[in-house]
DNA sequence: TGCATCATTCGATCATAGTCGAAGCATGCA
DNA sequence: TGCATGCTTCGACTATGATCGAATGATGCA
């Protein structure tokens, strides 16, 4: 025993229900300040400070200082996708959760999963990718073929400038809500940008909720049914 | 707040070292006893009951009895990858490293692994190996390809003379940042001797980084892209 | 049946860590 | 300079939960 990294280390961090709520709120891939997330957790300034400085102290987020502000981010995606593991399994045996409400709804079909698009539209859309061959799936791993290259550059995307930076291209996240994979990279980053650009949806206001117009949704299907 | 699973209720249950330890035992995928479970936990017996409790209820484990044993195990494969997205996070964000430095981020791009490649690179040429049908996986076995003894023809490696040692060729060898496999072996360690001989990369004095220059890692890329 | 083994439950102890009020610092603004 | 705001630190309190010894259940074996 005692091999590899401390599981408990990080769990632990995650694992007190003011922290989680703090956290959950960062999913949004905004940056808040010590106020606002003290309020996300639902305890006072003192202790969501003295939270913080564990959660900066453990390598789960970062704060930049402007001004008399402190802005705190979750430290990357890798712990955003580790977040949405988690919520997963929690989802998956969690208690009977009482009726959903709108708010649930609304979340299960599109969010915000730190930087990239997450819900039924997020899985609908990678389904679609994989079915018409425009990802490939090694296991884990997910590579764009030629004809997705093509794909995306039709919906206003520079592949090829998203490939210079040294973040992966392309990632596998899984979804808690859907329970199977949508995108995730720099290229998931990227969809989500252009569906903002192109006023598909837009952020609803203090939440992860990616909310599609009217119009939004119809473009949406006829994008992936192409 | 108060959107979504609870993240806390879960995280809470793998932020004990001794319930860790033992759901970090259970990741082998075998069954083990309650008195077996106290062991990797490194706690006496009852400790462990209460806790084996604790993580049935809560749904992590599942328990069969079976005569006067019981034997848990993992109550299924999306708490193992959960786990191992909470490894990753926690072998990224070092135990005393508070931030991430550049050194780290350059040990999970390129390192030296014993006598190969490892890190991000190494796992993104293994990918390529595999979607080319250059190499062939068969379980834990790695075979070459004739095509893909070509290609490393064309890299400058004669595989030929690496066939008459006494070492294995290829071998697959976990990666611990990026935790999927990369070329070991022989020929993985005649890949990262051509990539200092093309002088894509050095090593950095005192440590295991590999750092490539900017010719090399586009010389690289184009390699695993073509 | 009696005994040994494996495991859980109970009861008591103790330490860790979450909590907030009050005070202290730093920044911005007038 | 003076004051308000945003945040952190300090100190004290409290509760949760981790721990183990002893007792109790359950199963297998002779």
């Amino acid at each position: 025993m005692k091999e590899g990294p401390d599981l408990s280390r990080i769990a632990s961090l995650v694992g007190d229900p003011a922290r989680a709520n703090m956290l959950s709120a960062l999913m949004s891939g905004t940056a808040l300040t010590a106020s606002e997330l003290a309020l996300e957790g639902g305890v006072g300034l003192p202790t969501a400070s003295s939270h913080l400085a564990k959660l900066t102290e453990g390598g789960l987020v970062t704060v930049t200082t402007q001004g008399r502000h402190r802005y705190y981010a979750l430290s990357g995606s890798e712990v955003a996708s580790m977040l949405e593991a988690i919520s997963g399994v929690a989802a998956s045996v969690g208690p009977k959760r009482v009726r959903p409400g709108p708010r649930d709804n609304a979340m299960r079909e599109a969010r915000v999963c730190y930087d990239h698009l997450a819900g039924e539209k997020a899985v609908a859309l990678f389904d679609h990718l994989g079915g018409q061959k425009l990802i490939r799936l090694n296991g884990d791993a997910v590579t764009l073929t030629r004809k997705g290259q093509d794909w995306f550059a039709d919906f206003g995307i520079d592949v090829s400038a998203l490939e210079t930076k040294r973040r992966p291209l392309c990632r596998a996240c899984l979804d808690w809500s859907v329970r199977r994979s949508h995108l995730a990279g720099a290229l998931g980053a990227a969809a989500l940008d252009r569906i903002f650009e192109l006023k598909w949806a837009r952020r609803e206001k203090d939440s992860r909720v990616v909310a599609f117009t009217p119009r939004g949704r119809a473009e949406f299907e006829r994008l992936i049914r192409t």
